[in-house]
DNA sequence: ACCTGAACACCGTTCAAGT
DNA sequence: ACCTGAACACCGTTCAAGT
């Protein structure tokens, strides 16, 4: 190992491992050294501090969630397959994500995806702010909810779970509904009908 | 300063003032004993090692999220006021609510809006596992919602921001659209707008 | 141009020692 | 029961010195 000489390459590779694997935390510069065999300082020559490191993963990943390709016949099945797929793409790499979000890119990583919905957006008849409101609305849907999806698994073991903290005497003659809260949500299913709820409403005045 | 005997409440008051304005990475174990002006290791007996020390914050911020009130004369509108009072008190506490969620301790913290929630979904009609689902749509637009509109408080200077990535060639035919993703969205008038419709759509069929 | 070790200023935590 | 300083094992970063 480490007998070529080190690049900028190899050590945005190595430090994207270490973030996928341990996250955040577990990338620090000694042990991406060891990782790379080469002395700590040496990474600062060739990407500059901590901080522009994980800058240059973000950008990495901003610009890897590229493609959008809506499928459905009405513009509102194609808006729930643009959200599903970004929400695919967004689960497919939580930690570097979570990156991306506090660097505040959101933005900019959301883009081509912001295009596309613009586009079904107009398709249904919304013109001017109303469609500005409908776009923005759903995107905000999509990463609000993986937001608090990643972070329920995060911490799988609830202190209580809801499934502790309800009991049919909370919902008086609807012991279905009981047992349904009491039950962890299925995020996917959740997640679908939100959207298309959402989505079904917004353009329906279109 | 620093003349009575430390206690427990002292360190997780001075501990909360700090979390409260530089955020968790701002409170650390040295910084905080200067505060109180004792020896760093005195903490250590009164509340524990640094993990412990947070987690009786969190604790504390879950008791606190407490009463919910919800306001307006249908279904629809006392959702969008505990949604709005969610949002409130959720922005008053953003550092502190964020270590809830890494906890694990959402859900419990929610309770009491979610019985809130359950009560004004059953008044519009609805049962069962829909009203469920109405019910976690709901709490989980709310939270992500928050998430997502934080994040874009925290990193205020997008780069390139919307503004620079949306031109009018961008719509064509609308001008008006162009010109409102260029600028900033008004994250109120969004939230109310998103949760009402989402609302809305949920209740209709009850 | 590239790599190095030493040094600095920070961390959280443990522990024996004080009162 | 409560508090202390010393010590340990970690950090990120700078910098003069090497080739």
């Amino acid at each position: 190992m480490a007998r070529s000489p080190l690049t900028r390459e190899a050590v945005l590779a190595a430090a994207a491992a270490l973030v996928r694997q341990h996250g955040p935390d577990g990338l620090t510069m000694r042990k991406l050294a060891a990782e790379l065999g080469t002395a700590v300082t040496s990474i600062y020559w060739h990407v500059g501090n901590r901080e522009q490191l994980l800058d240059a993963l973000v950008e990495r990943t901003v610009e890897d969630m590229g493609a959008i390709r809506p499928v459905g016949r009405t513009p509102a099945e194609r808006v729930v397959s643009i959200a599903r797929g970004l929400r695919r793409e967004l689960r497919e790499r939580p930690h570097l994500i979570a990156m991306v979000h506090e660097r505040g890119l959101t933005d900019r990583m959301f883009l081509p995806a912001q295009r596309a919905l613009v586009a079904e957006v107009r398709a249904a008849g919304l013109r001017g702010a109303r469609a500005a409101d409908a776009v923005r609305a759903v995107q905000f849907q999509v990463v609000g909810f993986v937001l608090v999806e990643r972070n329920r698994e995060r911490s799988p073991v609830q202190s209580p779970g809801e499934g502790e903290l309800w009991d049919p005497a909370d919902a008086p003659g609807d012991p279905a509904l009981a047992r349904e809260l009491a039950r962890p949500a299925d995020p996917e299913r959740l997640f679908v009908l939100s959207v298309r709820t959402l989505t079904e409403a917004l353009l329906a005045g279109g």
